[in-house]
DNA sequence: GGTCGATCATTAGATAGTCGAAGCATAATA
DNA sequence: TATTATGCTTCGACTATCTAATGATCGACC
């Protein structure tokens, strides 16, 4: 009855699938609490990081064409919640930023996902705060190593050293 | 240097990003591999799980509405990779059912994720896997504990209690 | 046994996300 | 200056999703 590396494998899978699930769910509640739906939440959240970014940024980061993009920022720049504005290195590019309204909205629909698990986590003592963050790095890395491919306007070497390796 | 507890939550929830938006991704590849939408393919894999579901299962597995189930079987249906067989029991009830065809493309759109993930696992050493299976059931934990989303109709008690505020 | 409310699935109509391809403006380069 | 490359948007089509309404069946009660 001692668990065979393969009933391992498989309670791993199965958690993390608890935790896919449960992330997916929120992201949608969330969303409609937000008055927005979860890919507009992200284009939002995204910005708000950076302070600006540009649809092209958009896009990887999002995994989604750059046309997608152009419909969600569309749909927020309607609603006022961000702008565009044009950069002035380069006049192709535009920078999408947060009104101030847009701050408000993002602020008040706080991310109760998180905020639950914050707490939780909180709660663990050091130790265990200590090993959960190693167990799931190193669970994004077995999952996310070779999906690099996020980041295609990256020819020469830079920015992933730090992180791909280990 | 010494990471405080708010530098930990953070890392934290940097790796779950990096889970979540890893597997985001490689589900519409893998989508797309195996001829159809993510959606379609959740719910090819649900029913294969279980040997048969109905909508309302499956409504609720996946968080969607029953019209939205009906429309992804119709999709399914009409390529014969599921059908449709009416309950014995109860007639209002619908079985849906992998036919061998559906059988054979879910077979052969392995996982591509899944593949790479359980490969990494397996090569880790016996504490470490159970370190990690620990780790990620206790995240999956403090994540879903209160949406225990098997009961999406609930009129009383309203459950948000804790969240709907603020 | 027949009627009524509840449950399960579907249909209908609407909105949103997504993509690929084509178009347009700007930058970089020869 | 002319040509190519890049960044964004527009266009047309398809999928996912929802709510509300409909049809079929079950369960319970008289």
């Amino acid at each position: 009855m001692t668990s065979t590396p393969h009933d391992r494998t498989d309670e791993s899978l199965i958690a993390l699938h608890r935790i896919l699930r449960a992330t997916e769910h929120y992201a949608r509640k969330l969303a409609q609490a937000a008055g927005m739906t979860p890919a507009q939440l992200r284009v939002m959240q995204i910005v708000d990081e950076r302070d600006s970014a540009t649809p092209k940024t958009l896009a990887n980061q999002m995994g989604v064409s750059q046309a997608t993009v152009t419909t969600l920022v569309d749909k927020l720049v309607g609603r006022g919640l961000v702008e565009r504005v044009s950069s002035q290195v380069d006049r192709r590019q535009i920078n999408v930023v947060m009104t101030a309204v847009g701050r408000t909205v993002l602020a008040h629909a706080p991310d109760a996902l998180q905020q639950r698990y914050v707490l939780a986590f909180a709660k663990l003592a050091d130790w265990e705060q200590a090993q959960l963050v190693s167990s799931l790095e190193r669970v994004a890395f077995m999952l996310d190593a070779q999906s690099l491919d996020a980041s295609p306007v990256l020819p020469t070497g830079e920015i992933w050293e730090g992180t791909g390796s280990e």
